[in-house]
DNA sequence: CTGAAAGCGCTTACAG
DNA sequence: CTGAAAGCGCTTACAG
């Protein structure tokens, strides 16, 4: 590569000190010094097509305007959004990520976090977290400043986005007790997951709530579509006579109506079944998953504007976000059959 | 944060100097200070904590083992295997990436070229090429190595994983022509990306080989769904007989199957329909779309491994590299209606 | 094999 | 308002 245009090479074609151009480049700064070097400074710099050695920035201030994040999966439909929304928010404040996938496992989640400390990242974005979590106690151990997307931890004190999942369950669960649907299971994700949790527990409650029968869960070992239908079939074994299933995500709806396909039932003619998250592309589907909506791109963004208010030590104190979800009506529900 | 350990912390302790330290944890240097030494600095920088400050590291290097990635927007779901594939073979490499959405703005591009180049990325993977392409050229004009994926350029003496389009191209002609089609249409994509250019010549080329008409072309301004629709209609207003057509990638596909929705037509019994990349869930799609697949993953980490050996000085020849693709037969198309 | 020094490109307290 | 100096944490030619 060619030698990099610096501050100094600046410096010397307007006839200034160094640092007088670091000045009147710097946004905070460029008040000290007269409008009329700041011009001049600002042109030399675009003639000669300068721009900043972040590195080196960053270590002189030291920070490296990074944040880390950490995912499962980018070919996971639920994630692009989340992490555009968090690439967008980062990006406007001069910051940059790195993200890693870890796939759910934990020493792939350990070694990320082993690099992005070696990085200086400023803080973190967690969308993998685990009801108890390895790398949450490392965050907090080491002072790293992190913002949970999605998934939750139990323990408290800490800063999250997630979903209002009381609200959306409820959502979803009214809709099919008011088409009629009496006998309704639900396949939960993962119980180590707060999503997987807390969309089960509000299932049960929420069951209760209408006088119907909550037990009828089985829960995936992930959300895969595999494991969704794997746990359909362990549902109908279960009970032949349920009308109606709520899946935890779209993926393990995917895998409940692929399950129904193989043996020959219909949706939503056999068996209705719901989805959560609303990933991309279920409304051309066949059929087109009803699904409970999670504003995604937004918890990605707001979990991010978090995290950098923190890193600012604007807003040091932990909360929890909840967003609103938002139920879509599509046809993979319909009344009940008699 | 805590103070962060250095080097001098970890020299201090054992009781040599910092540079002795650096050699003792540098991999290709250790065998130039004694096993003794190495032992000793090893354990004191073992329970001091110590991890490199890579930032102090690549400013004096002037390497930063990251490579940048520019990419149109992360929730087109062509991009995500493609980064799958980049990640994973960078980080094995002990890299890591940044990756930048632009939209296919020029600004952005640009603007995400001066922060990476500020970095200090050692090289770059461009997923955004025009074919013509300004990025193509400051890189060039810079020594950035970089690899082009999926589009390349016009210009040669640059390196490029793309699709072997004659052979996509064909082999849904040859489909559509063994189904009896004739009259065969060809919604491309823009003419300044060389998917654009290359499958609309490689459409006309084929179309002539089968004495058919080829140049019932209508280009759309993006590769979305909605300038898919609005060139679809296009090509109906110039010719309301043709019962086939082949969109030069999956959304646009989906962006005619829409229009023809809208105007009561179905697919494939009134006009069948062809996409290409094979994106995500297209066969759970109604109806499911018959399609080209291309090997997503694969083109990622085959194009990041040529970046690689180029920063390694390795593989400095140019090279193009043509993927294979398949067609995949689903039920978009059909007979051609008498 | 090890040390002392210089320097990567910035930023910023300290003077003036 | 501007300059001169010091230093962020490393790496590496140069000595010895």
């Amino acid at each position: 590569m060619k030698r990099k245009v610096t501050i100094r090479d600046v410096a010397e074609r307007v006839g200034v000190h160094h640092s007088t151009v670091s000045r009147a480049l710097s946004p905070g700064k460029r008040d000290k010094i007269s409008p009329a070097v700041v011009k001049k400074v600002e042109q030399a710099a675009e003639e000669l097509g300068y721009f900043p050695n972040i590195v080196a920035s960053s270590l002189k201030q030291n920070r490296s305007f990074t944040v880390g994040v950490l995912i499962p999966d980018l070919t996971n439909p639920l994630f692009p959004p989340i992490i555009r929304g968090i690439q967008d928010t980062v990006e406007a404040a001069g910051y940059t990520v790195i993200t890693a996938n870890t796939d759910d496992e934990q020493d792939k989640e350990l070694n990320a976090l082993r690099i992005m400390r070696g990085r200086a990242i400023e803080g973190m974005i967690i969308t993998t977290a685990r009801r108890e979590d390895r790398i949450v106690e490392e965050c907090i151990a080491n002072d790293i400043p992190f913002v949970l997307v999605n998934r939750t931890v139990d323990q408290d004190g800490v800063s999250a986005v997630v979903v209002d999942d009381d609200h959306g369950v409820r959502s979803v669960i009214d809709h099919l007790v008011g088409l009629g649907h009496v006998r309704i299971a639900h396949v939960s994700g993962p119980q180590h997951s707060s999503t997987g949790f807390g969309r089960a527990r509000a299932f049960a409650q929420c069951m209760n709530a209408h006088d119907l029968q909550g037990d009828l869960i089985e829960a995936a070992e992930k959300y895969t579509i595999e494991e969704g239908r794997r746990a359909f079939t362990r549902l109908l074994a279960r009970d032949k006579k349920l009308t109606a299933v709520v899946a935890a995500n779209d993926l393990l709806a995917l895998g409940c109506m692929d399950a129904m396909n193989e043996l020959g039932l219909l949706v939503p003619d056999n068996i209705s079944i719901t989805g959560y998250d609303d990933i991309q592309f279920l409304d051309r589907m066949s059929p087109a998953l009803t699904t409970v909506q999670v504003p995604k791109y937004e918890m990605g963004a707001q979990a991010t504007q978090k995290l950098l208010d923190m890193i600012a030590g604007d807003d040091p104190s932990a909360s929890i976000v909840r967003m609103q979800p938002r139920l879509i009506v599509r046809n993979s529900t319909a009344a009940a059959s008699p």
